[in-house]
DNA sequence: CAGGATCCAGTGGGATACTG
DNA sequence: CAGTATCCCACTGGATCCTG
């Protein structure tokens, strides 16, 4: 391990690292990890997300080979998208870190109270 | 468990999930895991952030309790940023995200060839 | 040394309407 | 149903200068 990682501007693992940096690919990848899904229910699951941001998003992830889109070629349209292996290692990390939301979010509500309420 | 998850655009986890999306806090926090750091190691170690993105993150995560800012009152100024038990906790997964991007980003890089290739 | 104050460009992302 | 096309704004974050 040399001293150019993640934190090195010049490292390619920051463009990695980037791929999620928005909060939707945060929510898209572990709401894939139930299956295979199509484009009406991501948007019912991943409850805020736009049309256009959702197709931007899944664009991205599937460029980057994490996820699979299968185009049925039927009329009405039909297409599913799902992880890929590497979409799939990726989710392992990405539920753990909703599992911190979920188990943390009051301690952070609590922390901001009390914080705001120091300095007001 | 209910329906409610992260997934809910209601459900306070959503909002502690966010505290992580922008792509600085994705960094911070695992720089800072290495022990207690000073406004000039961070802006050195992460390597392209700002001053001023720095200090609004750092304060951020002040503010939701997973930094712990120390300001040792001399002149001139010596200030210690250190993570919260709370902080640790959420490294530990930070952490594993960030490896996944060391491990994995030239299979990302691989991917956006053939896609892009293919496109063209 | 830490960080506040300004100014400003880029863009992430929302609303709406349209298409194959 | 699955997208594309516009319009547009708010916010992220960069550069620069200033202060205790």
């Amino acid at each position: 391990m040399n001293g150019a990682s993640v934190f090195s501007r010049s490292c390619p693992s920051r463009g990695a690292l980037e791929l999620v940096a928005g909060k939707w690919a945060l929510l898209v990848i572990p709401a894939l990890g139930g299956g295979p899904m199509r484009n009406n229910e991501l948007l019912r699951r991943v409850d805020g997300v736009s049309q256009k941001v959702l197709t931007q998003t899944l664009r991205e992830l599937e460029r980057n080979g994490l996820v699979v889109r299968q185009d049925h070629q039927v009329v009405p349209p039909h297409v599913e998208y799902r992880l890929s292996a590497l979409g799939e290692s990726l989710s392992a990390t990405l539920v753990q870190l909703d599992q911190w939301a979920e188990r943390h979010h009051d301690a952070l509500r609590q922390a901001r109270e009390d914080f705001d309420a120091a300095s007001a």
